[in-house]
DNA sequence: TTGATAACTGAACGCTCGTTCAAATCAAAC
DNA sequence: GTTTGATTTGAACGAGCGTTCAGTTATCAA
């Protein structure tokens, strides 16, 4: 008789994700194959393919999972009524999610060359989706009279890029904690925008 | 008889590094294979091996070139007298450096994981160079009371990021020319600064 | 204990990799 | 036309790739 939905699944599955996740952030995604993925987790890689349709499927559903858990953390964030104070919300959230998962962070940074083009498509599609959030608070923003923003796109992408290379230095039990981080990025964030 | 140094080698030898920078730009080192290089330069992957050490040599020789000559062309760059005149020009000449040649760009800051531990050591201290220029420069803002920077480091990062952000979005022949681009790149600096 | 199914193994398949090198071709000088 | 060195070819080598699948083992309920 079957066994009941979910059991020795329920752990290999996570563990093949997880192991994918680390390898593809150390290493890259086209120089770690599946039989190192499958080494990670402690079986054969043909096991792999119980759990991932394949690799591309594989890095895929990693980013997309990314996308789709940093939408709705941020949806569910307390934010603000004014246009600045959810602008500080956005850069205190971005910091501390962003740092929380340095290695999903840089997989949905550093993989999107090596997704095929209708994968491609899809995570573009939610990134598009997240800079429209500081897209939207800056218009208000700027219709508000709280900032100034010459070219509203180029300040969202300038502002992401300068967040998001927070992981590009930060190291846990630095010199400044977490919150301090986020202290300095938001004054900067505001600075930038002539709040 | 012997031809005299350097007649075809002079060509082919140029062709290779262009066409590595190009398909490793677009499709990441380990994607890439010598025959793809070889076939872009229009010979077999044996020829390459005349031109370069390995495969490794390739991404590193492209990589180092890129630091030297962003180095160079930023010691030779025309600075102010005051720090924030230096800012001024550090900001625009990172937009404008980085503007002039995306794929250099793209591969210095993606493929560093790809690069040998030896090599990998060799490329970070020219870019601990470059950081130490805008770092110095912030030192002086700070002592000039002209900027503010609470933590100078994660100042400089920060600033670094955003700048070299331009390149995830800039499109040739877009709404913004390249000196608009500059112009709104360096407000954001100086603002984030506290100028 | 038995039978059924889940989960995994291990090897095969066709393919491609980076690199080497003997042979071939090209081109300049005489 | 010949000689010589530069440059390239083309295939081999050993290794590893992603993926498949028949067979094996583990697990569970009856």
């Amino acid at each position: 008789m079957a066994r009941k939905t979910g059991s020795h699944s329920e752990i290999t599955g996570p563990k093949v994700r997880e192991a994918a996740l680390s390898l593809f952030a150390q290493h890259g995604f086209a120089a770690v194959s599946m039989r190192q993925i499958a080494a990670k987790v402690g079986v054969q890689a043909g096991a792999l393919y119980l759990y991932t349709k394949d690799k591309q499927s594989l890095l895929y559903d990693l980013m997309q999972a990314h996308m789709d858990e940093l939408l709705a953390a941020w949806a569910d964030e307390p934010k603000g009524d004014s246009a600045l104070s959810r602008l500080e919300a956005f850069a205190r959230f971005h910091i501390r999610f962003h740092l929380e998962r340095p290695d999903a962070v840089f997989i949905a940074y550093m993989e999107l060359r090596n997704l095929s083009d209708e994968n491609f498509a899809a995570v573009e599609a939610l990134r598009r989706r997240y800079e429209g959030e500081l897209e939207a608070i800056l218009r208000a923003g700027q219709a508000e009279g709280a900032i100034t923003a010459p070219d509203v796109r180029l300040t969202t992408m300038a502002l992401i890029a300068m967040l998001t290379g927070v992981n590009t230095w930060y190291r846990e039990g630095g010199r400044l904690s977490r919150d301090a981080v986020a202290d300095i990025y938001w004054d900067m964030v505001r600075g930038a925008v002539g709040a």
